[in-house]
Formats: structure tokens, C-alpha cells, sequence
DNA sequence: ACAGTTATAATGGTTAAACCATTATCTCGA
DNA sequence: TCGAGATAATGGTTTAACCATTATAACTGT
């Protein structure tokens, strides 16, 4: 099933007319290029005329030309490399755009840490669920990979702290690639490229506190094994919580 | 609780170091004006200076200025007027970024409607939990209020389809809101500039599905009064389930 | 013949000055 | 008083030149 698409000039609600003439032409430009690219006449890596030629071939000024550029270089669609044989290279889509705008809400502090985790916690039990209802045996045996890793860093103790927390996102991203679902996928890493700072900074757990969390993944993985969702949503919630908890008595 | 910030140009993981020089001067320029704004130097409303006294402000020439103008653009903290007394206003935090950039991840068709509608079912499902736990008699008011209004659509039969659609939209944004984390509010808006064109196009409700729909709405704000947390949730994933249904059947 | 060095040229980055298009405001006349 | 036109400020565009970076070719010494 094809969505609809529809310019992306107007992505909001009244889409019954777009203005008459827009004296911009770098934006003419900017869709012109878009379109090219995104009906997959120019695929990612592959590269752009340079900016003389584009700018013969547009018929536009080289400076009009580059304001063009920036927009796409802003939306993520290109990459500007330099020298000879540089040039625009098309880029493949990637959760940067995306991951900025969140930290763009949170710098104007719309957003706080208590929301964001609040946020998680959902995500994160409904991975699970999902994941509880799809993985397959070679998904079991990943996960229990992972949860093996997870278990060697937890028994160094806390010197290996940073090893443990990042094993242990790697199998919510795991589960969220189980889920099948691309959007899971790129909300995992926007969600963790703007609360990472957080656990770089305030994060500290002791060697216990790292062996009941891994009880906790322990018990997920054990849970979407046996496809239990219900109980692997709660784990999961309950698991997100006390993560968060770690942080947060450390704080004070 | 402060969320540690982080040079806006590294959102990615090694922010151990950054180019040592980058040659690029209008990304100076970007983030100079980038870093005003969001100190709150400068607040949703003022205008920045001239293209011509800016340029003369920070040294460089106009054309590099508006390299850098289009991407504050395009990041959507500007805004351009024409004319006289025209210039950059600094635009308030909105969520046309997010929207556009998960519309690039549609086009890129790495996501599809049935990816789209498995989210939303979470997140509907999750925000009416919360807002079971958190809603006030005042809220309860205004949720009954959009159900009477729903019930008047839903009773003058399918030629009133589009509004009983968009006072559904309410509900749910209404719910949003009564969690009080805006990151589900940002959520609402980005779902539906994005599913709202499937609608346009395929939903088609009879007399009877709405009456079907409303009784979903009506039992969900229900338990929502109810603080019946659970109910909620389950209430709301076979709503948002059931409304989609309607319009897949169309489609064959 | 090979390796290292230098020169060349293609490409993006920047500057400057001029002109065009739009629009808020002022001026003037009916 | 009000409308029409003039004025000027502002963003949009063009042109032409030069600078900075870098892949490649040409060169040079061993």
C-alpha cells in the first residue's frame, strides 16, 4: 500500500494552494533536486554535477545555486565534499534530521529528561511486546549473545561500566529491530543521541545495581522467548524505570 | 533537572573531538546566531538585523551571511519576510522539522502506512493510559464537550464524515495534552501530517462506523474518567486498530 | 623501476558590487 | 479624509573574480 505523497514544500493542512509564484528561485532549485533524488534518478552515493555545471544547467547564478545546496545539505539529502572530484554526494536517508530537531525541542527546553524517559518507557515496553510476538529462534539466540556480553561486564564490576550500558543498548536496539518496524528503529537512536549525554554524565552504578539490571534484561529476553508480550511490556516499563532511577539518586 | 547541552553541530557519538578547523565560515555564522537564540538572547517574534548590518557585524560577505540565513531556515528558527521591515524573525519552536524529516523517511519508503498505524496504535494506546492517571474533572469537561460534538457528526450520517473526523484528531490531541509531556504532543502532530493524506484519500466512513468509532471514543474517555489506566490503553489500541480498518477495507 | 615530491587543475568556499522585486511608509492632491 | 503615487529599505539574484582544498599527473632522485 503506496502512501500518498504530496509536495513536501506543505507538509501541514492546507495544502489546497500553494502560493502563486514564489520569487525564490533557490527553492525551485531545492525541489527540483529533491524530487530527483527521492524518485531515485540519483541514488545515494552517487554524485551531482558541480556547481559550474549546475548552474549552466539550471540556468541560475552559482550564489542562488548554493543557497539550493544548504537546503539540502540541512534536509540530509546531500554531502559536500571538497577538492578535486568533490562535489554534492546524495546521501542515504538517515535519523540525523530527525535526532536534530528533537534536540533542537529539548535546547528550548520544551522538552526535560523526566519527559523524555517518561517517553521511553512506553517505547521501550511496547518493543518488547512486539518483539515478544515476532522474534525468531536466530533472534532468541542474538539476543542471548548479547545478554552474555552484558553478563561478562556486569561481573567486572563497575570499571566496566561503560561496556555494560553499551551492550545494554544494543539489545533494545536488537529488540527494536525485531519489532520489523523502521520507526521503533529510528526512535531508538533519537531518543538515545539525546539522553546519552545524561548517562555519560550523571549515570553510576555499582557493580550490584549492574547485575539487577541485568536480571532485568535477563528476564525481557526470557520473556520474548517464551512470546509472553504482556509480561515482556512490563519487564521492560519496569526495567526503563529503574535505570532512569540509577541516574536520578545519583544526582543529588 | 538540566539536560546537559551539547555544541548543536555534534549530535552524533564521537564528540570527543571536532574538526580542528572547519573551512567553512558560514557555518560560524550559523552557529553564532543558533547559539543567541536558543541562550534567549533573542525570543520567538524579534528580528534579527539587516542582511547589510549583519554582514558588516560579523566580517563576512553577504552571500556567505545567506548561506547561513537559509540554514536557520530550513532548521526552522528563522523566518524571512520581504520588504521593508522585512528580514529574519526568530520563529518559535514548532514541529515542521520533525514532520518533514519523518516525510523524507515515507518517501525514502522506509516507512509505510502499516508501520505508521503500529505506532500510532503504541503511542494512542500508552498516551490514554497517562492520561487515565492524570486527568482532571476539568479535562473530563472538555473531553465530554468534543464527544458531544463527535456524537452530532456521527448522527447527521457520512456527509459530515470530514468533521467527525477531525473532532476524533481533538480527542486525541486533547489526551496528549493531558499527559502533560510534549513529547507525545510533538508525536500527535507529526502522525498526522503524515497519515492524515491516507485518510483524505481512502477513509470512507458509513453512518454505522462512525456511531461504531464514537462508542470507541465514548468508552475511552470513560475510563479515562474512571482512572482505569489499563481499560484505557486497551480501549485505545483497538480504536486506533478499528479505524484504520475502515479505511483498508476501502482500498481493495 | 620505484618512491617521494612538486606542479597542475578541478572543485567548493568567499568576496565584491551592482541591480531587481517586494513592500511599509510617507507625501501629496482631490 | 482618503486614495494614489513616490520613496526607500529590505531580501533576491547576478556576475566575475579570487582563495583553499585535494586528487591526479608529472617530475626527480635514488
Amino acid at each position: 500500500m503506496a502512501i500518498p505523497q504530496e509536495d513536501a514544500a506543505c507538509t501541514g493542512k492546507d495544502t489546497m494552494f500553494k502560493a502563486a509564484k514564489q520569487t525564490r528561485i533557490f527553492q525551485d532549485v531545492v525541489e527540483q533536486i529533491q524530487e530527483t533524488i527521492l524518485a531515485g534518478k540519483l541514488m545515494p552515493g552517487e554524485m551531482l554535477p558541480s556547481e559550474r555545471e549546475l548552474k549552466a544547467m539550471l540556468q541560475v547564478s552559482r550564489g542562488t545555486l548554493r543557497e539550493a545546496l544548504r537546503v539540502l545539505e540541512q534536509k540530509g539529502l546531500i554531502e559536500i565534499k571538497l577538492g578535486v572530484g568533490g562535489g554534492a554526494v546524495v546521501q542515504d536517508i538517515s535519523y540525523d534530521q530527525i535526532n536534530e530537531s528533537l534536540a533542537l525541542l529539548i535546547r528550548y527546553q520544551k522538552v526535560s529528561l523526566q519527559h523524555l524517559t517518561e517517553f521511553r518507557v512506553g517505547v521501550e515496553g511496547r518493543v518488547s511486546a512486539l518483539a515478544a510476538e515476532r522474534a525468531t529462534p536466530a533472534d532468541i539466540i542474538h539476543l542471548k549473545a548479547l545478554l552474555e556480553q552484558a553478563r561478562q561486564f556486569a561481573e567486572k564490576g563497575r570499571d566496566f561500566q561503560k561496556g555494560f550500558v553499551e551492550v545494554d543498548k544494543q539489545i533494545h536496539l536488537a529488540l527494536a529491530q525485531i519489532t520489523g518496524n523502521p520507526v521503533y528503529l529510528s526512535l531508538h537512536h533519537t531518543v538515545h543521541d539525546n539522553i546519552d549525554r545524561y548517562y555519560e554524565t550523571f549515570l553510576v552504578m555499582k557493580k550490584r545495581e549492574m547485575e539487577e539490571n541485568l536480571t532485568d534484561l535477563g528476564d525481557i529476553i526470557d520473556a520474548v522467548e517464551r512470546k509472553q508480550a504482556d509480561e515482556a511490556r512490563l519487564l521492560a516499563e519496569a526495567h526503563v524505570l529503574r535505570f532512569n532511577h540509577y541516574m536520578e539518586n545519583r544526582e543529588k
